[in-house]
RNA sequence: GGAGAGAUGGCCGAGUGGUCGAAGGCGCGCGCCUGGAAAGUGCGUAAGCUCCAAAAGGGCUUCAUGGGUUCGAAUCCCAUUUUCUCCGCCA
């Protein structure tokens, strides 16, 4: 079945390249689809963010309260452009008749009534502007099977698999093992651009590119996809996905255009379907995509950041998926296990975590993370996070579908890592180090055109 | 980068100041016709906000985006974005 996607591509930022987030809020005026679950569910609101440890009681007193003032705005300058409208009607009617005078004598009326509705229409727009700058600030609500909790410890193990006791106690880490095998020159990333830009020489990058192939061709396998997307986008959408305004300072910024590097596919590939009204039987939708991602990762330091557990440059096959809201759970666990089939085959041992409130981000409903062990480090490697957005992503992207009963709704999106490539390459080469050299998974020699990596 | 021409609903396409949320066609939905289907035929078919307890129904906004002229703008003016054609440059 091929599945036809209409991209609109309705990209409405004005030619100022220093415009700021606030404009585009502006316009996007018709993001209030939440304002009305919002009013409707102040207490609910209020209780479920507390599981994310935080306090939304002003901010949606506040929101509430310039709603009411927002819509009374809005009757008023409403009524008054109808009567406008109604009186330009009529002094065309007078014109066509030849009744001049009368005419002039209502185009004074209509000169009154003008500037008297614009003032309510402003300030209605002043009121817009407020509550959507208020509303981005609340975090996702979270699901309801999400774990109470403050942070990464309370996150709670779902499942466990494989087992990695069988590594020698002298096993090295792979910031080593990269060095002694001449696979990533680190260095040689930092003189020519910085720390965090690796250099994958050999059959290091042979490793890189076997990987993406991998990944791409079980997605495809899958029933996802592929696209390849550009690896910067404008401000309209990295606000959709939810990059801004709350994580602006994680994205590499291209300030002459105003453009930004991609933190991950998931942005480019979401923003594929904004502005976009699907068609149930369109869903669920799955797509694929390989992409380079950029972190500015502020802030970080430490032994955290040591050889590829955190870089600024990295590779990641991202999976997408769009869905009702009634199958989008369903779709959430499949994504979960599709992931898990993967670390499966490529043999590594592996857990899945439920995150608890304090550590799921902004925009999540509710996420798992895969995390491979690491025997040499002695430490869990996160390697995929798989999330439901329900519909935080698609209110910002207007991306609806129509039921069956025609009525429109705002659809489900999900996304995860399959995977990313930087902790899938130390856990290989930290658990898969013999004697002679470093074993390659079975399921990957096809691709690598190499069983074992040697001195 | 230079010159020119465009941007209208799910799609195609008409529309140069009021009667236009927008002709006509396609597509889609419901019905009629048929033993069933095709053809034919009739009706319907944008989104957001808002009023109303709700439904029905009303109001406002939207013809790429923003601003301007006008009593009144899809239509006129300006800026921007973007598409196409030609030239230049280039992997």
């Amino acid at each position: 079945m091929l599945i036809v996607v209409k991209l609109i591509f309705n990209i409405s930022l004005e030619s100022s390249k220093t415009h700021s987030i606030s404009v585009i809020l502006q316009k996007n005026n018709n993001i209030m689809l939440q304002i009305q679950f919002i009013r409707e569910n102040k207490e609910f609101v209020i209780e479920r963010l507390k599981i994310k440890n935080f306090d939304a009681t002003d901010i949606v007193a506040n929101i509430i309260d310039i709603d009411s003032k927002r819509r009374e705005a809005q009757i008023k300058s409403d009524e008054l452009l109808a009567k406008l409208n109604q009186l330009s009607k009529e002094i065309g009617d007078l014109f066509k008749s030849g009744k001049q005078t009368e005419a002039n004598t209502l185009k004074e009326q209509v000169a009154q009534l003008k500037a008297e509705a614009k003032i309510f229409a402003d300030s209605q727009e002043q009121y817009e502007h407020e509550q959507q700058q208020l509303i981005v600030l609340l975090p996702n609500l979270p699901h309801s099977s999400v774990p109470i909790g403050k942070t990464a410890e309370d996150n709670k193990v779902v499942f466990s698999e494989g087992d990695a006791s069988n590594l020698p106690s002298d096993a090295l880490p792979h910031w080593e093992l990269t060095t002694k095998y001449r696979l990533i020159d680190f260095e040689l990333g930092s003189k020519i651009t910085g720390a965090g830009f690796p250099v994958y020489t050999g059959k290091g990058a042979r490793l890189q590119r076997a990987l993406i192939n991998f990944f791409l061709d079980e997605a495809i396998a899958h029933g996802y996809i592929e696209v390849q997307p550009p690896y910067m986008v404008n401000e309209a959408s990295a606000y959709a996905t939810g990059q801004l305004p709350d994580k602006e300072g994680q994205m590499y910024h291209a300030t002459l255009d105003n453009l930004y590097l991609i933190p991950t596919a998931e942005v480019p590939v979401t923003n594929i379907y904004r502005d976009v009204i699907l068609k149930e039987e369109d869903l669920p939708l799955k797509n694929c995509a390989y992409s380079a991602c950029f972190r500015r990762e502020a802030g970080s330091y430490g032994k955290d950041v040591r050889g590829l557990n955190r870089l600024h440059q990295f590779d990641k096959v991202e999976i997408v998926q769009i869905n009702t809201q009634e199958e989008s759970y369903k779709t959430l666990e499949e994504m979960k296990e599709y992931v898990a089939s993967i670390l499966r085959k490529l043999e590594l041992p592996f857990h899945i975590l439920r995150l608890c409130g304090g550590d799921i981000s902004f925009t999540s409903a509710l996420t798992y993370d895969l995390e491979v062990y690491s025997k040499a480090q002695q430490r869990w490697l996160e390697v995929s996070s798989v999330s439901n957005f329900e519909t935080f992503q698609s209110n910002r992207l207007k991306l609806r579908y129509k039921d069956a009963t025609g009525k429109t709704k705002l659809a489900h999106t999900l996304n995860g890592s399959a995977l990313a490539l930087p902790r899938i390459v130390a856990a290989l080469l930290e658990n898969n180090q013999t004697p002679d050299g470093i074993r390659i998974p079975k399921v990957l020699v096809p691709y690598t055109g190499f069983d074992m990596i040697t001195l």
